[in-house]
DNA sequence: AGCACGCCGACT
DNA sequence: GTCGGCGTGCTC
């Protein structure tokens, strides 16, 4: 047997492949390599050399070429990535493909780590002078007659900026240029006085710097967390180390980027999926030979190499984008602990409204939790009231205690916000004569009705109709919007408070890259004003002006089928509340409700998210739901149902007979019918995760060697974040 | 996944 | 007579 190199290629296979060292040079673990696969040539990362192969010698194939003399991928991260492909059941390569950036995954000399610097020609500059362009051009224009400025400083001065710099470049009014890093500081301003209880976490943090130790920093919103990560930070930085940052999603990146440099006084770099891939490859190549010091990014920069971590911290850990939905599904708060682990740093886990995995963590000690309390600035924690919808006259879905609310709000000159999590005019289009409703062909579900766009439209696989005058079926014009979404709650509130701007916050709205950022920033007044809007709202950004907010009917999450339906909804309750009275000014929250007796409600209400949390944890136990088992996900799905049944019984008929195993299923999923497709699913839970684990491989093996694997789409997801 | 091979239906 | 549908098999 000739010893040969194994291979991990970006290919959804299970397997690595082996082939014979290349002509020239020494590969290491690590090191990627240019290597003849099917007909084409594939970059793949060595995992091991003088690898014994089991493929006969006429098969093997040689390395083409060797693309790095060093490794790239350390030795740390390619125990993670290894350890992460096995227990997500990734292919190899998959794992590694999440991990490269994609112009590090191509057989090209990687970009020079200089920063990218744009300037005006001579040209660009009489162009300014005339002030013959509009728009972007004309601000871009502007911004650079004052002197170069770097990528970077773009991105946060004039979000969207390289659209414009295409265009003034391709007319020669624009030059761009490399120059090397910048190394010396940048002014750092000062840090505010930490509260008792920001310094007792700082303090406990600080003292396990450079062993591996997990904190929860448990902390509703306003508390300060983001002061606590800055001072950590500064401090690791001061040893010379580097600190990590993940966030869940980059809309918040711009202003948290600034606020981390005028702090910190260095260079933040940002990795996140919006990035051009030169960029992204930049980031994450200063931060494999250290020049980067401070990393933030969204779930994929948990794979940044860090020769000399000092920190991670895991922001708003609870939030479900943490996890991968398709292809690798890995969980990237639960790789920061094991790369913290590896790394021997602490990680930092920080939410107001902690995951219910994380608190289980925090009592079993595997956790150190850190309490924030006090909300510095704020006079007290808003107070939240429960409005019963039965037996009322309402107003669009709202109530005349909640519009009294308004009126009293706005006529004060302050701000309120309508939270009501479904977008569009109403969720159904009824006929009042024949009983029919308006319903998805390719889901079965009811279509939403957009009224300003006259489109039905299914916000499950965005099919769309015109809106219909007059009843399909009987004919008659009585055709009746049933229930609210933002767009109907916009109209009603516009009627009611003619003369206060109302504002809509959904993805309608804020299509446009910077519409968001615009809309807020025309809050920052101390004017009167409505938002209505979803989720969007839920997270980040201060409206010092904003006393009031105003739930309209989460009884939908009251009866779900998903058992983490409850905590999901707790979370979403508490961060919308937390808009309230982030300034000076007390906040008052009114939740309405067609159940105020719910208990989940009146605990959440009464004793606050915690104790919403450790009842919900009580239950979990009670019935062994996660976090007190473990679960892993088959699912399927198939233009024909019967093909989605054949495979998951199959699959069924192969899962190896073990009576620590628990199998529900073969079952149809929440929605069975979707986007044209059937879907299916089977779930197994085990009490133990090494029970659990010790059969996956195997059966994921037999699966895919299944014939009627063939004819569906299908998925393993191991710990599974909604049974969708 | 991507890409070939291979065997049956409606068309220039 | 051919173009092309997607079932099947393979990638060191």
């Amino acid at each position: 047997m000739p010893a040969v190199l194994r291979v991990a290629l970006p290919v959804p296979l299970p397997t690595l492949f082996d082939y014979l060292p290349p002509a020239a040079g020494e590969a290491y673990v690590g090191s990627r390599v240019l290597v003849p696969f099917g007909r084409g040539k594939q970059v793949g990362v060595v995992v091991a050399v003088d690898a014994e192969t089991a493929v006969g010698g006429s098969r093997l194939k040689q390395v083409i070429r060797l693309l790095d003399e060093v490794p790239l991928l350390d030795t740390e991260l390619m125990q993670t990535l290894g350890w992460a492909a096995d227990y997500w059941l990734g292919a190899p390569g998959e794992a590694y493909a999440n991990a490269l950036p994609l112009a590090l995954r191509e057989a090209k000399p990687p970009p020079v780590l200089g920063d990218e610097y744009w300037s005006l020609s001579g040209a660009g500059r009489s162009a300014h002078d005339a002030g013959s362009r509009r728009g972007g051009s004309q601000r871009l224009l502007a911004l650079l007659a004052d002197g170069a400025l770097s990528a970077q400083e773009l991105n946060e001065r004039l979000p969207g900026w390289r659209d414009a710099a295409r265009r003034l470049a391709s007319a020669e009014l624009l030059e761009r240029s490399e120059r090397p890093p910048l190394d010396r500081p940048l002014p750092a301003s000062f840090a505010p006085q930490l509260s008792d209880e920001q310094q007792q976490a700082v303090a406990a943090v600080a003292a396990s710097l450079g062993q591996y130790q997990p904190f929860l920093l448990d902390g509703v919103t306003g508390s300060g967390k983001t002061e606590v990560y800055l001072a950590l930070i500064e401090q690791v930085l001061a040893q010379g180390k580097q600190a990590l940052l993940l966030v869940p999603e980059i809309g918040l990146a711009p202003q948290t980027v600034r606020r981390l440099r005028e702090r910190l006084g260095v260079i933040v770099e940002v990795l996140h999926s919006n990035l051009s891939e030169g960029d992204r490859a930049r980031a994450w190549l200063r931060a494999r030979n250290g020049s980067a010091r401070v990393i933030l990014g969204t779930r994929s920069a948990v794979f940044t190499p860090l020769p000399q971590a000092g920190l991670i911290i895991v922001d708003e850990e609870h939030d479900s984008a943490y996890k991968q939905q398709e292809g690798f599904r890995y969980h990237a708060r639960d790789l920061a602990l094991l790369r913290a682990r590896a790394l021997g740093v602490p990680v930092l886990l920080g939410s107001g409204t902690p995951s219910l995995e994380s608190l289980a963590n925090a009592e079993a000690g595997r956790y150190r939790t850190l309490h924030l309390r006090a909300r510095p600035g704020a006079i007290r924690p808003p107070q939240v009231q429960i409005i019963d919808m039965r037996a009322q006259r309402l107003e669009h879905g709202m109530s005349p205690a909640l519009l009294t609310a308004i009126a009293e709000t706005v006529a004060r000159g302050e701000q309120a916000l309508v939270f009501r999590n479904r977008r569009g005019y109403a969720p159904v289009l009824l006929c009042h004569s024949c009983g029919w409703h308006a319903e998805c062909p390719r889901c079965d579900r009811p279509l939403t009705l957009h009224a300003g766009r006259r489109q039905l439209i299914c916000h499950h696989c965005d099919y769309r109709q015109r809106m219909p005058v007059a009843c399909p079926t009987c004919g008659a014009g009585e055709l009746k919007p049933q229930g609210q979404g933002t767009e109907r709650l916009e109209e009603a509130l516009i009627a009611q408070f003619p003369q206060v701007p109302v504002l809509r916050v959904d993805r309608e709205t804020t299509r446009r890259r910077d519409a968001f950022e615009q809309l807020l920033a025309t809050l920052q007044d101390d004017k009167p004003a409505i938002l209505v809007g979803t989720q969007m709202l839920a997270k980040g950004h201060d409206l010092p002006n904003l006393t009031l907010v105003a739930i309209v009917g989460v009884d939908e999450g009251l009866h779900s089928v998903d058992f983490r339906a409850g905590e999901r909804l707790a979370q979403l309750v508490v961060q919308v509340a937390g808009r309230a009275g982030r300034a000076r000014k007390p906040g008052r929250v009114l939740l309405q409700t067609h159940q105020p007796e719910h208990l989940l409600l009146r605990t959440l209400l009464a004793h606050g998210y915690a104790a919403a949390a450790r009842e919900l944890l009580a239950e979990r136990r009670q019935i062994l739901l996660p976090p007190y088992s473990h679960q892993v996900l088959l699912r399927a799905d198939a233009p024909q149902r019967e093909h989605v049944d054949a495979f998951l019984a199959a699959a069924h008929a192969t899962l190896p007979v073990n009576d620590q195993l628990q199998i529900a299923g073969p079952m149809p999923a929440p929605m069975p019918l979707r986007a044209g497709r059937h879907r299916g699913q089977l779930l197994l839970e085990a009490a133990s995760r090494s029970t659990l684990h010790g059969m996956l491989r195997s059966w994921q093996l037999a699966l895919i060697a299944l014939p009627s694997a063939r004819r569906v789409r299908w998925s393993l997801d191991v710990d599974p974040i909604d049974l969708y």
